[in-house]
DNA sequence: ATTATTTGACCGCA
DNA sequence: TGCGGTCAAATAAT
């Protein structure tokens, strides 16, 4: 299949240079947060969209490495091949051992174009769980699906565990900043304006724990595909406002209800990227 | 007309 | 055998 997949050489360079420029664009911001001005608020919202983006894309481009011919994941390779098999309908193979991770958030969006494809009700739990696929499954063989389950605990929380990794981001992604993606609704102003990325256990796998943007409904029809690494961030209703600033080490930001924090510096990142390439997210470091 | 969602059926796996 | 993940026809939305 077209599936899009550079060599490590390549993918360590763009790596490289995503997060050197989320570096720059971090200085950036720094300095414009100096900058009393009203209408600084929005460069900033605009850089820091170009932040998030590129973050996301490195990790990514990170969570790539070990992805290579995992090929675990449903048996259909992209192709729409083995879909109807001989068997016909509902013949496909169940995916096993892929990478998985999950995040706890207090929305389902993460950046990427996803798909609803499913829903279930699950056993002693209150809410049913719906089942998403990246929604370049058919086009580029992206094999990237999602489960999101709101949380019995807190209704305004999703588990959503990510499956597989996409390997479409390349060519488009639809940063849509339409915040309220909930699929049971909760679409409460206030539900959308904040992204409390608490990635909660992870497995393995790469996590786009970033807002870039987008929405699983589609809501708003306008913009479908975009890049998330540039422009996706001027108009971002929801987004949130900053409360802490920039040090000298690259940090980590995270939303949370009073707006975005720092979360400590690049020693987050050390440890969110495991020996094998692995991301590995504790919700500790997130709050 | 096209694209997305809903929902019951189907199937793999524990 | 039952649960949960996926498929795809029907339906809704754009």
């Amino acid at each position: 299949m077209a599936r899009v997949c550079p060599d490590a050489d390549t993918r360590k360079k763009r790596m490289i240079n995503d997060l050197l420029m989320g570096r720059d664009l971090a200085v950036q911001l720094q300095g414009i947060m100096s900058d009393p001005h009203p209408s600084s608020a929005d460069k900033a919202r605009e850089i820091l969209g170009k932040i998030l983006g590129s973050f996301s894309r490195g990790i990514s481009t990170v969570s790539s490495f070990e992805g290579d011919g995992e090929g675990s994941l449903s048996g259909e390779s992209g192709e729409s091949k083995s879909r109807h098999g001989e068997k016909g309908r509902g013949c496909y193979k169940r995916r096993k051992g892929s990478q998985s991770w999950t995040a706890v958030n207090s929305t389902t969006e993460d950046g990427y174009s996803w798909r609803k494809y499913g829903q279930k009700e699950i056993l002693n739990s209150k809410f049913p769980r719906c089942y998403y696929r990246c929604t370049r499954k058919h086009d580029q063989g992206c094999k990237a699906t999602k489960q999101v389950q709101r949380m019995e605990e807190d209704p305004n929380m999703y588990q959503i565990t990510y499956i597989g990794h996409h390997t479409c981001r390349e060519i488009s992604r639809a940063p849509q900043m339409i915040p309220d993606s909930d699929p049971w609704e909760l679409n409460s102003p206030d539900a959308r304006t904040e992204f409390k990325p608490q990635i909660h256990r992870q497995d393995h796998g790469p996590v786009n724990p970033f807002p870039c943007v987008k929405d699983e409904h589609r809501e708003d029809s306008g913009s479908d595909l975009t890049d998330c690494p540039s422009g996706f961030s001027q108009d971002w209703p929801g987004f949130p406002t900053i409360s802490s600033m920039v040090g000298d080490d690259l940090p980590i930001w995270s939303f949370s209800d009073d707006g975005f924090q720092s979360l400590s510096n690049t020693s987050f990142l050390d440890r969110c990227i495991g020996f094998d390439g692995e991301l590995e997210f504790d919700g500790s470091d997130l709050l």
